[in-house]
DNA sequence: ACTTAGCCCGAATAAGTGTTAGTTTATTTT
DNA sequence: AAAATAAACTAACACTTATTCGGGCTAAGT
């Protein structure tokens, strides 16, 4: 009988989850089902429930570690001592290296969050609008004290954040540049376009 | 007995199209169900077919309408004698002004182009393979004549798309700035970040 | 007024969905 | 070695899915 092989230090669960992150991101959430994962696994269909509660326990794991990381990360960035332009480059960085080496997950998490049912859908969401706030806050005081271009902020992020999505692309691309160079590039375009012309 | 209602100068199909674009967009094509197009529409699922071969129809009829005007206004731009930098912010322009105008074909289009079926999924994947590398082609000149600052044109040209389906949630927000507004932004932060340093 | 073509509906189909129950096999503990 | 637990299996359930078919309604054209 096939056993679920483990990594070291790492339970059956984390296996299912991680190949479901996979999975997730190739066929969609609502398009991979419970059979496919089971063969991705390498055990039936049912075997996966002695260790998962169910399919949107599988999608909300996800979610909500890859959102966690990244609202951690903003804490600690907020309270440094830097400019605001500096904190933007450092939240980019963050953002870049994620996209980079937590590839499947955070993947997931930005296209497939709309499946989540509600207790998590609502709560999800909020902690989205706050995340932006936040990186809206940065900016704006950045505005203030001229460091950055007088623009509308919420755009900014929005622009900020759908660009590093972007590399989703990136990783798909047969002939890529090295990881560090790229970036290196969407520092240069995306921090210079902020700047102030001095 | 409930009939579709046409707009003028409009087929039964071109309503179920419609409906179908804002329900692929809503809740992804996968998990919108022909059932609730039909409610969507005001009739019965059975009585779609009457209008539409199936469902990947659908989307397969989206997605290239889309993909259509896009290599279309790509042909008139690229025949401009312009300035490559000017020809980039006119395509920029353009893609910004496709986002908000056409908002739920062209958000479906970028999103659930992975469910096609596969004479159309690779015949989509070249053109899109193909459209990427003449905004490349235009960077490098650019590049070339010293407006545009030397980077990595792939990492721009991936940039420079995700940012613009960021365009989604402005639609979303409820404090929103006004259409011209967002597109003198997302304008001046692109393009800025592209121009050489002089 | 009558035909005809277009349109809609109810019912049915076959395939696929997540999930549960009951049981068997493998591993760990005593 | 025996007993207990963990984890796999087979089979099935209860639904939902897209799609087809036959019959009937309705508006337009004669």
């Amino acid at each position: 009988m096939a056993r679920i092989k483990t990594e070291k230090n790492g339970s059956r669960k984390d296996v299912i989850v991680s190949k479901a992150a996979t999975l997730f991101r190739e066929k969609g959430y609502k398009a991979a089902s419970m059979r496919d994962l089971a063969e991705a696994v390498g055990v039936e269909a049912a075997s996966l429930y002695n260790h998962i509660k169910s399919k949107s326990e599988l999608l909300h794991d996800l979610v909500f570690n890859v959102a966690n990381r990244f609202v951690l990360k903003m804490d600690e960035i907020e309270s440094e001592p830097i400019s605001s332009l500096q904190k933007m480059e450092k939240l980019l960085r963050f953002h870049i290296s994620e996209m980079i080496h937590n590839y499947e997950e955070v993947y997931v998490s930005d296209r497939e969050w709309k499946h989540l049912s509600d207790p998590y859908l609502s709560n999800f969401q909020n902690q989205r609008r706050v995340y932006r706030k936040r990186i809206a806050a940065i900016i704006e005081e950045g505005i203030r004290n001229k460091e950055i271009k007088s623009i509308d902020a919420p755009t900014v992020v929005l622009i900020f954040l759908h660009a590093v999505s972007g590399i989703e692309s990136w990783h798909r691309s047969t002939k890529k540049i090295n990881a560090a160079e790229l970036e290196q590039n969407m520092v240069a375009i995306l921090i210079d376009g902020l700047k102030a012309n001095k």
